[in-house]
This record gives structure tokens, C-alpha cells and sequence, in this order.
DNA sequence: TCTGGGGTCCTTTTCCTT
DNA sequence: TCTGAAGGAAAAGGACCC
């Protein structure tokens, strides 16, 4: 506990309005009030504009050529989508047939996250340079510890959070909503409260009226199982959930889990701001355009199974990383998922022992099926000293080798079995 | 008619060793 | 030699988050 002479913990978490969106219309304000949904494009927009448009700026294209969502075919979801859009019944993970349904005249832009990364890195270093201590969550999301930050106490922290939306707003354009408390479980419910462009603060005393009456779903680990389980005790918000014996709460919901929920209910969370952290596990996957055999697609499931443990391994060498955990995941087209993964006894980078490897699990699974994703993964990672070089070997050429070359002498239905067996991978 | 991609963490199951 | 218990590590699955 803290001595009294220390000042009480004050944690904010800081949430972009509508990151992505937002950064869209700083590129293309023309679409502003309009129905727009981000999500699902594979190919850069400015560039298909510009072939008809070259001698225009990107804010000066016409809101006409811009693609709409009825065009689009394929799978994906939306990513995101403006308010004028979600009018409209479109919202965020709904996939995009769905969502051309509703609103088929919607603006259509791809993810462009390269961008988004970039505006990222901007207002992560406006915030630093203020309050040093900073917890990345991603994109558009940070915990920031204001306890020892000159001002970080004034107004329960209203002050500093204030100081940094306005740092953050003259620094890229962009709008943010920040909740500040006691710990980072209160602080993330509170930066929902007044959004967009908000500043909550939420004190010790302030959970029986704030925090009591919202639904179990907002806190941040309860998710759509959890909640439907609560909902079938008759649990439906936290207060409800605050008066159940921590007791029955950990048999009915696990020792851990239960624990949790209890602490949860009564706004108890001692969680640190973390600075830094080391990945656990890299990895890549990809959704095929239609669901593919293992037998009748053999060749493009080939490529494509290649091409990840090619873009893994040059993901891991980026980021300076080594993994002896290597593994698969695939789905059906019933869009049930299956992993299978191996430790080795050393831990690699190349593209050629990943596929190696991940070739190995793809036998253990069952190919008769067909498949809609295909994934290939790392874990038990270790840093790779910086200056040490590390050996690279060629990855296509030695599965053309391995599966081609017998494609040839062997009779099909062998082949076949093999295939449905998973051995040519 | 559907349902992305990249992660973390936890629980349960399985396998191996003693 | 067989069998079962115990414990740990690895594997598999699933919930959750952005």
C-alpha cells in the first residue's frame, strides 16, 4: 500500500475518436458527412484514383470516383465506419455483402495501416514528451500513469489530460477522449463516457454511481460468452455482479476467472503501467478469396502457404526475432478452426525451416475438408542480438522440388492420398 | 449469406518421465 | 515387468482485445 505521504495513483487511458476514420478524412476531408466504410481493399486507393485524376490533389478528387460498396465483391469485413454509415445499420466486423446490402451507395476505402501507424507515432510522441509514462494497446489506444507528472493530480487529473488533448489535437488534427482513475480498469470505462473528445474522471468513491450501473460487458474482459453466462444467473450489470459472493463467483467461473470478475466488480485492479514488453508470438494468416482443396488447389495452397512463412520470416528478421515454437492454423469452410504446432530444439528465423516445420503440422490435421484461412505462426521468441547475421536459404525453390517433381511419376489416386494425408507439404 | 488479421492469456488435454 | 500416481511441458482450443 501506498504511505500517505505518497500521492494517490492516477491512470489514464487515452482512446482516439474514430482513429481510423478520422486519419481518412484528414486525407480525403470531401467525404466528410458522408456514409463511409473502411475495410476489406487489397490495393492502394490514391493509386487507382490517380489514373483518372492524376492532376488533381487527393483532397480535390471528386466524392464521384471514389469506390462504393455495392462494387465490391469478396469476402471481408468492415473494419470501420463512419457515423453516417452506421445510420445506416453498418457497423464494425459485419461482413461486406451484408453491409452493401444496407447501405450499397457507402464509400468504400481500403485499410491503409501504414498510415494509420504513422499518425500512431505522432500522438504517441506528443504524449511521451508530456507524460513519460506510456502503455502502448495498440494503434489508437495507450494507458499513461499521471501519478508522479507535474499536474497529474490537479483536478483528478482533468488538467493534464486536458493539456494533452490539445497537444495531441495541434499535433495531427486529431481528437481523442481520455478517462482517468484510480487504475487502468477504471480509467479504460471512463474513457468511454464522453466521447468523442472527453475527458471523465473517476475517484475511489465514485463506483457505487458510475461504474455499478453499466453492464457487465464494459468492463474490459468480459466479452460476449462471459456476459450471456452472467446474463443466465441474472447478472446483467456490475452493481448485480458486485453483490454475488466471491465464493460462488469462482465456482461457477473458475479460480482465476472468477477471482477476477469480483475484483473487477469492485473497481480493485493493481495492474502496472508497462513501458515496455516483448512479443510472445509473431505470425500470418490469410483468408482465401473462395475455399480451396487440398487436392483440386494443391498448387495455389502451395504458394500461398509458402508466400506466409516467406512474409513470416522476413516479419521475424525486422523485428529481430528467433522462435523454436512454429505452428499452423487453419479453418474450414464451416469456419471451425484446428492448430497443430512443434518445438524444435533450436530457435529460427529462415523462411525454409518455417515451412519445414509447418509443413510437418499441416500432416497432423485433416485436408480432406475444405479450407477457408491458412496460417503459420511463432512463438517461444528470443531477440536476435543485434550484429549477429544469420543464415538465409531459398524457400520456393525447395518445395517446387518436394512437391512437383513426384507430381509427375506418381499415380493420381496415390497422390491424392498423399494430399488428403497432408504429406507433399 | 455470412463471419479479417494480429495478438495475449487462460484452461484443458495429452504426453512424457519418474 | 506391469501398473498407476504425480508433475511438468507441450499442445490444443477458446475467449477476448484492438
Amino acid at each position: 500500500m501506498l504511505s500517505p505521504v505518497n500521492p494517490p495513483r492516477r491512470i489514464a487511458h487515452l482512446d482516439m475518436d474514430a482513429f481510423y476514420a478520422s486519419v481518412e478524412l484528414l486525407r480525403y476531408p470531401q467525404l466528410k458527412g458522408l456514409p463511409v466504410v473502411i475495410g476489406g481493399g487489397r490495393r492502394r486507393l490514391d493509386d487507382a484514383l490517380r489514373e483518372h485524376h492524376a492532376d488533381l490533389p487527393l483532397h480535390e478528387i471528386p466524392v464521384a470516383a471514389f469506390p462504393v460498396l455495392k462494387d465490391y465483391t469478396g469476402r471481408g469485413v468492415i473494419t470501420t465506419a463512419t457515423y453516417a454509415a452506421r445510420q445506416f445499420g453498418v457497423g464494425s466486423a459485419m461482413g461486406m455483402m451484408k453491409a452493401a446490402r444496407l447501405c450499397p451507395q457507402a464509400i468504400l476505402l481500403p485499410v491503409d495501416f501504414d498510415e494509420y501507424r504513422r499518425y500512431s507515432r505522432r500522438f504517441k510522441a506528443v504524449i511521451t514528451d508530456i507524460a513519460p509514462v506510456m502503455e502502448d494497446r495498440g494503434v489508437d489506444e495507450v494507458y499513461i500513469d499521471f501519478t508522479a507528472v507535474p499536474g497529474g493530480q490537479r483536478e483528478g487529473g482533468r488538467v493534464l489530460a486536458r493539456l494533452i488533448q490539445k497537444s495531441i489535437f495541434d499535433a495531427t488534427g486529431l481528437t481523442c477522449s481520455v478517462g482517468v482513475a484510480p487504475n487502468k480498469l477504471l480509467a479504460k470505462m471512463a474513457s468511454e463516457f464522453n466521447k468523442p473528445n472527453g475527458i471523465s474522471i473517476v475517484q475511489p468513491d465514485d463506483l457505487q454511481t458510475l461504474i455499478w450501473p453499466l453492464a457487465c460487458r464494459k468492463i474490459n474482459g468480459v466479452g460476449p460468452k462471459a456476459e450471456e453466462k452472467l446474463a443466465a444467473h441474472g447478472i446483467r450489470t456490475i452493481g448485480e455482479l458486485a453483490a454475488r459472493e466471491r465464493d460462488w463467483l469462482v465456482s461457477t467461473f473458475g479460480r482465476s476467472y472468477g477471482a477476477w470478475l469480483h475484483d473487477a466488480a469492485w473497481g480493485r485492479d493493481e495492474r502496472a503501467v508497462v513501458t515496455e514488453s516483448e512479443p510472445v508470438s509473431i505470425s500470418r494468416e490469410t483468408t482465401f478469396e473462395r475455399d480451396l482443396h487440398a487436392v483440386r488447389d494443391k498448387a495455389e495452397l502451395g504458394a500461398i502457404f509458402t508466400r506466409l512463412c516467406e512474409q513470416l520470416a522476413a516479419d521475424l528478421a525486422r523485428k529481430g526475432y528467433r522462435g523454436k515454437t512454429i505452428g499452423i492454423k487453419l479453418r474450414y469452410d464451416n469456419f471451425q478452426s484446428v492448430t497443430r504446432d512443434q518445438t524444435i530444439d533450436h530457435a529460427v528465423q529462415d523462411a525454409a525451416t518455417l515451412r519445414r516445420v509447418a509443413g510437418q503440422c499441416l500432416k497432423r490435421v485433416d485436408l480432406s475438408r475444405r479450407l477457408r484461412l491458412l496460417g503459420v505462426r511463432v512463438g517461444s521468441l528470443t531477440p536476435v542480438e543485434a550484429g549477429v547475421p544469420l543464415p538465409s536459404a531459398p524457400v520456393a525453390a525447395d518445395f517446387e522440388r518436394k512437391v512437383q517433381a513426384p507430381s509427375v511419376k506418381r499415380s493420381s489416386s496415390a497422390i491424392k492420398k498423399q494430399l488428403v494425408s497432408g504429406s507433399l507439404f
